[in-house]
RNA sequence: CGAGGUGUAGCGCAGUUUGGUAGCGCGCUUGGUUCGGGACCAAGAGGUCGCGUGUUCGAAUCCCGUCACCUCGACCA
């Protein structure tokens, strides 16, 4: 009990250590544990079942997005690597080396693969000679590898599981529609499935993709102000076309090169719900991405017909397709709320002997601290898909509450200064010079994330060097 | 790789200064009483003190070495 009590009060100190209260929720719920190797990260069964959810969402609007899905090597010649100049540059740090197996050394490296461009366009190279095999547009389920020096549980560990998507395209702007398309794909469903407001932009240069002639990404603001990329959509241009030799027949009779996009999302999701929706008693999860959206829990268990009606609640929201779980264990009906709550499951729902003989359940949500309240039992199979549909929105209300109220308009490097060390996003225009988002980023710790889509001015100089500025851009620090 | 810190039961820790029977809390097992916000009583199980050397009658404790992990910097979805 001592143990338990210390734990919320950890918990609680969610304002002062975000991280550290981060990375507690995570191991205390259960959603993963350490691997043996330094950065690896076991996803356990309750955290596994949200990517699950995550993945079935998402694949069901790739696909309807037309692309269709297909799985590509792991292990990747490391040759092909080396063929375009940007993406070696910016991969080899942290690639894992494949040099030797048993005891006789390779002829040809082979580097397990931190993304799948390169492989996937050798492969394309072969497949597309005609401007009638275009366009390509296939995505693919895996885990990809990088070393990265620090690495914290879902937002950056040597092994990640993701989803890529590569198309291949017969002009540019074909490309760069599929590019933002994609984009506004992961918005739409972060912001119906994970409750989970966006900030839709253009990376800088120094920030974009290694290889991509434009990179453009999806930012998220975590509770305590900071940001998180959360996922991104490339335009390649023609860049590994040049570097793998694609090439197709077009219609007037003479070769050309297509463009390509890839756009990924990863398992660091679950950990931006975790830091978006959280709070000083654990997880709060998205209704529908939760492992479990109810939790029953009987009350005086030996008293005669409750566990025999938890039963029959329980069967009768299963077969309403909810997400329900009962718990009959012998631990007590205390124990088992502060549980659910901490493991952030969106309702619990309680029946115990008063309640059957009011013929009600007693419903808490985790989302607000309004208390319980009864409902008709007979009513739960339609009023619970209700409540949870209310959770959701009144979530993602309280991310956009969150967002907006820390987004500042900054004109001087004082403002933003002081818009990072209150923990706000800063909105800023700039000059476009590589050297001013350095200079911000040496004294502020603070990162350009993107340049909005919409660009209408908020001043006229640049934020840093006071020069005409030419772009609206966020900085803020970023996890 | 630069700086700091920690390795003792499944988890969290005390014990190390001053060498002398291996401890505490939680968790776990069994039995009983409980059950509407982390219940209680009783009895149990569980550790070559990170690893290796050395000093000593005797080392978790002292010396030397070594390994691992954590935090902060540079790199990143």
């Amino acid at each position: 009990m001592a143990k338990e009590k210390a734990f919320v009060t950890e918990i609680a100190d969610i304002n002062e250590n975000f991280p550290q209260w981060y990375t507690d929720v995570i191991m205390k719920t259960q959603l993963v544990d350490y691997g043996p190797v330094k950065g690896t990260m076991v996803i356990r069964p309750y955290g596994y079942a949200i990517w699950e959810h995550i993945q079935r969402e998402l694949d069901n609007r790739i696909k309807e997005t037309g692309h269709e899905n297909a799985y590509f090597p792991m292990f990747i010649p490391y040759s092909y690597l080396l063929k375009e100049a940007e993406h070696v540059e910016g991969f080899a740090p942290e690639v894992a080396l494949v040099t030797h197996v048993g005891e006789e050394e390779l002829t040809e490296k082979l580097v397990v693969r931190p993304t799948s461009e390169t492989i996937i366009c050798d492969m394309y190279s072969r497949w597309i000679q005609s401007y009638r095999d275009l366009p390509v547009l296939i995505n693919q389920w895996a885990n990809v590898v990088r070393w990265e020096k620090t690495t914290r549980p879902f937002l950056r560990t040597s092994e990640f599981l993701w989803q890529e998507g590569h198309t291949v395209h017969a002009t540019a702007q074909e490309a760069e529609e599929e590019t933002i398309k994609m984009l506004n794909v992961y918005a739409e469903f972060a912001k119906n499935v994970l409750a989970i407001p966006l900030l839709l932009g253009k990376k800088s240069e120094k920030e974009k993709f290694a290889g991509a002639v434009a990179t453009y990404s999806i930012e998220a603001m975590m509770k305590d102000g900071k940001s998180l990329q959360a996922g991104t959509s490339h335009n390649l241009g023609q860049n590994f076309a040049k570097a793998f030799n694609i090439k197709f027949l077009d219609k007037d009779g003479t070769h050309k090169m297509p463009y390509q996009t890839s756009w990924g999302v990863t398992t660091r999701l679950i950990g931006a719900i975790i830091m978006i929706h959280g709070d000083e008693r654990g997880l709060v999860l998205p209704p529908f991405v939760a492992p479990v959206q109810a939790a029953i829990v009987p009350v005086a268990m030996h008293k005669e017909g409750v566990l025999e009606n938890a039963e029959s609640l329980y069967n009768r929201l299963k077969k309403a397709g909810i997400r329900v779980k009962l718990d009959a264990t012998d631990n007590s009906p205390g124990w088992k709320f502060n549980e659910y709550e901490m493991k952030g499951v969106p309702l619990r729902i309680e029946i115990g002997p008063r309640d059957i003989e009011n013929k009600v359940a007693t419903v808490s949500r985790r989302d607000s601290n309004e208390g319980k309240f009864t409902l008709p039992i007979e009513s739960l199979e339609t009023e619970i898909p209700k409540l949870l549909a209310q959770i959701h929105e009144n979530l993602y209300n309280k991310a956009s509450e969150n967002l907006k109220n820390r987004t500042r308009i900054v004109k001087d490097m004082a403002e933003l200064e002081k818009a990072v060390n209150d923990n706000c996003f800063a909105l800023s225009m700039w000059c476009g010079d590589p050297s001013c988002e350095a200079k911000i980023k040496e004294l502020y710790q603070a990162t350009s994330r993107n340049m909005p889509f919409d660009q209408t001015p908020v001043g006229e100089t640049c934020v840093c060097c006071g020069k005409k500025a030419k772009h609206k851009i966020y900085f803020a620090r970023a996890y």
